[in-house]
DNA sequence: CAGTGGTCTAGACCACGCT
DNA sequence: GCGTGGTCTAGACCACTGG
């Protein structure tokens, strides 16, 4: 069982959904398990995470359908990703010192250490944010901190973590102001992430500074 | 049938959750399928919801655990909801009237009519924000428009459709200044909502300036 | 009446973790 | 080797829709 059944009828619809128009019907259940020679619960597995998705809608009685691609779910956690091929971002600042008032965010001691990481991120050399990322010192090894490219890439904390963000109103800081080439006197939303491990335990915490101007903050759920 | 017998397992597990520490993991699929009298494929369904819904987490090889409460998943869509028993709201506006600049968020024609209620919410009779709602007029009856104070219970649009949210930093309107009691020049974010169907039809728009010193937007997923 | 999705059963084999 | 969740099968009945 390299990749499930499930998964592989699942891109075959994805594929195929994308040649259909918007509110088009998709095969019944029983016709998929014909057709993919699988059994229903199978096709359905399949199904249930497309409309888990957004991508497909049922109607009860009625069959499945397309969905509107306005329609396809967005959770703020991709925000943090690098979602855009184009987007790229330059490292400004870096250091490992000690937690002191970040403490309670990544439930440490103040005297535990953490590594601070301050970053803009562009897109097509446009600045769409500065960012300042949080780490846990104990749980970097030495090589992680080599490759910081890497360990900013923050997908691997995010798929087997949750994600809570909130969103504050303000003035751009003055010393952001700068990298982000908007006025000093800007309203800006300051996003505060924490990325949890299933057991609740921070792992990363992240300040970001949205540039209004280049970057709208969107979910759809 | 009255209520599937999934939901019921999935109630019941609830309930027991409730009592049980956080990371404490709970009866094997096998083991509740027994308990429960159902087929294991019926108790993985409910337990699938909850996992779904942030309450639970799977540990492949090792089990079913209980969530931290801090990681129980948040769409936004809830803010629109009165979440909250306190929670009330007054109408200091209301008006049938052509939908002009607001035609492209509810895509109907300049000329055809909308209904527009501006509302304040409050918690506690503390400001937590002033929300405009914009209803297309003919997916309104009459009856409605007379008992607004349901029409404005969004839950049964929302229940059917899908929320997409835009998050807009900007100084408070000076009219709104004076309701959410705050100084004309505070940085608050304003949210652009749009209920659609699923089949993608805008059913209602809203634009909701939050009090920033009484509301935190936040998320989790 | 035929067809749909929603629910449910009673099995099965797999990969993997732990002891 | 045993127990876990992950996947899968080949059926079944239900409530509801639409012709």
């Amino acid at each position: 069982m390299a990749t499930p059944r499930y998964l592989e009828i699942k891109q075959q619809l994805l594929d195929e959904i994308n040649g259909k128009p918007v509110n088009s019907p998709i095969a019944s259940e029983r016709e998929l398990a014909i057709r993919f020679d699988a059994s229903r619960m199978t096709v359905r597995n399949a199904v249930n995470e497309l409309v888990e998705e957004g991508v497909l809608y049922r109607d009860k009685n009625k069959g499945t359908f397309v969905a509107d691609r306005k329609l396809i779910k967005k959770n703020l956690t991709s925000e943090l990703l690098q979602e855009h091929d184009a987007m790229d971002f330059s490292v400004i600042y870096f250091s490992v010192k000690k937690a002191e008032e970040m403490a309670p965010y990544l439930e440490i001691k103040e005297t535990d250490y953490m590594l601070r990481v301050v970053r803009v991120n562009k897109i097509n050399h446009r600045p769409l944010s500065v960012e300042e990322v949080y780490f846990i010192r104990s749980l970097v090894s030495d090589d992680e901190i080599n490759h910081l490219k890497e360990l900013l890439n923050l997908n691997s904390y995010i798929e087997q973590g949750t994600v809570t963000q909130r969103f504050h109103p303000m003035i751009v800081p003055a010393q952001y102001a700068n990298q982000l080439k908007i006025k000093i006197t800007t309203p800006i939303i300051m996003a505060e992430s924490t990325i949890r491990s299933k057991n609740g335990k921070p792992l990363v915490y992240i300040k970001t500074f949205y540039n209004p101007f280049e970057k709208t903050i969107e979910i759809t759920s």
